[in-house]
DNA sequence: GTGGTCTAGACCACG
DNA sequence: GTGGTCTAGACCACT
């Protein structure tokens, strides 16, 4: 069962979706540090996707320390996730920061994105 | 002294920026109801852009219900944006909602998120 | 008082409206024939509209032979309008059909349009 | 043998003629959900008009929700055209509503209207 | 002068 | 190969 999922009709690019999922998996802890990652091959065939695709993926998660590629032996994640993990808190802080900032541009009292905020802790 | 910036080397298009600016200027009361836009070739000399670009970005901008365009007498703001600017805020909403979510899961504390709230209102 | 009123707003082009319009009064008895239309300039100054489109407006209704013109006289609605009359009929019933057809082919019942004939003659 | 006629000598815009066209295609069913369309370039070769004004009627008909495209990947029926439907019937039911009106004000009666609307589930 | 349509040809990211 | 964006330059109808 992977717990990978992609929506072939959304119009974010597929790569992008395999690498934000995988990231995600990763750094809630549900992909463990060394865990093997399916093959290229493997995972093409079980999403129905081209194996081009999956490998694109792959690479810019190496490139982003996510994960590890060992020639002849498979992907792995990486068992130091620190800097992936800070950096990814200041593009979500950041994120948090435009949207807050779009809100209110538009409007939307503090209260609201208050109360934004609790429904999430509810 | 036009109030439209255009980064061209930006990877969203230029298009989407011109219509992503013109909204912004409109619901926030910057441009008045019935206010005249630029021309097409006259903003499309002044921003140095091809004028099919400029065209573009006003026809999405008119279907959107920000601007209304008069063959042979110009472009203007909506004397109506208020559907527009309701589903403006609740889109706004939806991508704070996200993005709250998306550091909550990266294990950013509600404290934190909190802080960066009042950091806008400051 | 002029009867006759233009949505600067529509997309359909201010000459059309004013031929469309004139052509209504005129056919329906609301104007009487050979009773003069206001000039080019009155009705340019009354509408707020640029003369050129007037003067358009009343060429095509002249070739139309819903009016007629006497130079340094004015205008005139024609005195047998029966030719026009029976050709805007052919058009009318030509639009009626067209717009049956269409509707028939989006599924749109025989009843329903019996029902929507019979709304106009409540 | 393409479904797909246009008329470069109509007034009517090209890429309108084109969203015309596909609309009635995908709402009869003749064009099936999630059907591929030709791509934008087959259908220009094809149909000896520019890939822009093909891309610009596909545009238009993917924010009327009748088809969706995919970078790399074609162009498909929507699958779920109940919105577009309904919303086309009620265009339709409008425009016969005018017809009628407008053939009225011109004195046509009522059978002859009728005898119109006989005609066509003859 | 205005907005709108169209052609021709280029380049990009994605699969 | 696909859709999508952009430029350059032309032409149209309308005011």
């Amino acid at each position: 069962m992977s717990k990978i999922t992609i929506d072939v009709k959304s119009r974010t690019p597929i790569f992008e979706q395999l690498r934000h999922n995988i990231t995600e998996l990763a750094l809630s802890g549900i992909l463990a540090p060394d865990e093997q990652l399916p093959s290229v091959r493997a995972l093409a065939c079980d999403l129905a996707i081209n194996p081009n695709t999956i490998q694109k993926a792959y690479a810019e998660l190496e490139r982003d320390g996510i994960i590890y590629s060992l020639p002849a032996r498979g992907s792995f994640i990486s068992s130091d996730l620190s800097a992936a993990a800070s950096s990814a808190k200041a593009e979500a802080r950041n994120s948090v920061s435009n949207a807050i900032r779009q809100a209110k541009l538009l409007g939307i009292s503090k209260e609201e994105l208050l109360e934004l905020l609790n429904r999430e802790w509810r």
